[in-house]
DNA sequence: CTAGTGATTAAC
DNA sequence: TTAATCACTAGG
């Protein structure tokens, strides 16, 4: 029995909202069926402190649903041809978010191949930020829903926490500053989490 | 390695 | 108004 992901979890502060993503699903109704993805790695991104996340210089109408309440999908637009999802963290007011980075499909894998047919094999399908957002119809249609309610097309359900012991931190991928800040989190051993990324293992922050 | 593509933002 | 940047991917 699975249930949804209680926004309280994302409230306290990014990282282990980040933390705790690591696991769970996140369900998506497409065109093509449902589409369900167990998260492999995230990015945490908070606001005025951190100089990578898209609030550090405040609020604009593309991130405001950094500030907004937590457990909401952020999706932006990138390089003329992607989209990439985060879910928003920290309580109203305060900016902060966990992007997506990368999945593994639980189900259903035949929707999933024919909504990604250039993918090779099944870890590619949603191995990428712009990959995940592509396979569950994260576009800007989906920016701001809340993935806490049954009612919505994108829900994120409570995954078992995983140990603290599989879990990878390390630096941000793409992030010009901030370098050195292991704020990206990753399932050991899972292969749909981009390789060429070192990462040191660090207990789970809770 | 590089091309492809367009929203967003800072600077003028 | 214009120009630089960009939390990326697919194909050599």
């Amino acid at each position: 029995m699975t249930s949804l992901l209680d926004p309280e979890e994302l409230a306290t502060d990014v990282l282990p909202a980040a933390v705790r993503l690591l696991g769970c699903t996140v369900e998506a109704d497409t065109p093509d069926g449902t589409v369900a993805v167990r998260l492999v790695e995230v990015e945490a991104y908070r606001g005025a402190d951190d100089p990578a996340s898209h609030s550090y210089r405040g609020r604009t109408p593309r991130n405001a649903v950094m500030f907004g309440p937590p457990g909401r999908l952020y999706v932006y637009f990138v390089y003329g041809m992607h989209f990439c999802a985060n879910v928003s963290c920290l309580d109203d007011g305060e900016a902060g978010a966990v992007l997506l980075r990368a999945g593994e499909v639980v189900s259903d894998l035949d929707v999933a191949r024919r909504r990604r047919p250039t993918a090779r094999r099944d870890a590619d399908l949603a191995r990428g930020p712009a990959r995940l957002a592509s396979l569950l119809g994260l576009t800007r249609e989906r920016n701001g829903v809340d993935v806490t309610s049954a009612a919505s097309p994108v829900r994120v359900l409570a995954g078992p926490r995983v140990p603290a012991d599989r879990i990878v931190a390390g630096p941000r991928v793409g992030v010009a500053s901030a370098r050195d800040l292991p704020w990206r989190f990753s399932v050991a051993g899972s292969p749909a989490v981009s390789p060429y990324r070192p990462g040191r293992v660090r207990p789970a922050t809770r």
